[in-house]
DNA sequence: CAATCGTGGTC
DNA sequence: TGACCAAGATT
């Protein structure tokens, strides 16, 4: 029964698996071809909680930047954070860099090779070890994301809300994971995932496992995985000052490398919080363009004054420095602040 | 271990 | 417009 449902999903996806930047298809894989663990590494951690599609330019622009891993680990910090401005996140872009360094500091440039070992690396979990291991290295490792959790809470008819039903699903898909070809399986069943067992009106019609499926044949495969429901977004305020120096400089700050936007460019400000909370970085005439900022993060809806300043040539500030407009990418800041860059220039 | 951590697309 | 969702990891 096991090797009957992976079987018919493995034939499944020689016939229909989508083809991506870092994926080898399946036909030259049987060839031979084995993916770069390089490759697998770096889009495994991009995709992480993010969408092919917005994954697809950010790996394509890292290759071209640090076509190995060395180019990646001898790499500046800004250099790294400014090529992941907008991705989200923050914290994969820091964990990158460090196992960039690891991997080259303590392997010899090469990723380990089991899924044991991967663990060990910054930024590697739990899915993304087994995601290197079976896609890079045909090791028969389990990988479970949102897709595989899902589709298991179907085909079993898993009635337990998430998180605490995922020992349970992580179990199911465990037992049902071959030992042949087990990385084309674990892109098999995220693409099923993805394409036909969808979160909203899966298309049971044309899926390989619809005879197999217990939700299916119950007819509540739309209700499942439940889940506990999410708490309301709480709304904070902030204020941020953008200051620019007739020789076209802009103030920026570097921000700490833990917490919200860690290791990325911002304008200066005070914490967001209940109330906004004036912090001008230094004396000036501070204008009030009108517009506002709004933004939505994970947990939290943002709702950001702002405030614009000519400055002199010998503004000293007390918070974050001036980068020169020939060092100033607008695409190196997170989106929230070119919102606001946008908002002042635009 | 529950909370934290982004963003853009979709319905 | 707002809630949900996407190939999770870390503390």
């Amino acid at each position: 029964m096991r090797d009957a449902l992976s079987d018919s999903l493995i034939d499944w996806y020689d016939a229909h698996a989508r083809q991506m930047p870092w994926r080898v298809r399946p036909a030259d894989r049987a060839a031979g071809v084995r993916p770069d663990p390089y490759h697998v590494w770096l889009s495994e951690v991009m995709l992480q909680q993010t969408t092919v599609a917005a994954v697809r330019a950010y790996f394509l622009r890292f290759l071209e930047r640090w076509p190995r891993v060395e180019d990646l680990a001898a790499a500046e910090d800004g250099d790294v954070m400014g090529e992941w401005a907008g991705l989200g996140y923050y914290a994969r872009a820091r964990n990158l860099l460090k196992c960039a360094r690891a991997v080259v500091a303590e392997h010899g440039g090469r990723f380990p090779t089991t899924r044991e070992a991967l663990l060990g690396l910054p930024g590697v979990g739990p899915y993304t070890a087994s995601a290197i291991a079976a896609i890079a290295f045909d090791e028969p490792a389990t990988v479970v994301d949102g897709n595989v959790e899902r589709v298991m809470a179907r085909l079993h008819a898993v009635e337990t809300p998430l998180p605490t039903a995922k020992p349970e699903l992580t179990k199911l898909a465990e037992d049902l994971t071959p030992n042949h070809r087990p990385g084309d399986y674990a892109q098999a069943v995220m693409d099923l995932g993805a394409t036909i067992c969808t979160p909203k009106r899966p298309a049971c019609g044309i899926c390989p496992w619809m005879e197999g499926c217990t939700a299916r044949a119950r007819g509540i495969q739309a209700e499942l995985p439940r889940k506990i429901p999410k708490q309301k977004k709480p709304t904070r305020f902030g204020i941020a000052y953008l200051a620019r120096r007739a020789d076209g400089a802009w103030l920026l700050e570097r921000r700490p490398d833990r917490g919200l936007l860690g290791g990325m460019l911002g304008w200066p400000g005070a914490e967001w919080g209940a109330e906004a909370v004036e912090a001008p970085p230094l004396e000036a005439e501070w204008n009030d363009p009108g517009a506002e900022v709004r933004h939505t993060f994970t947990h939290f809806h943002l709702r950001m004054a702002l405030r614009v300043a000519e400055v002199g040539p010998d503004a000293q500030p007390r918070s974050g420095s001036f980068v020169a407009a020939n060092d100033f990418r607008p695409s190196d800041l997170p989106t929230v602040m070119r919102k606001a860059y946008n908002l002042v220039t635009g």
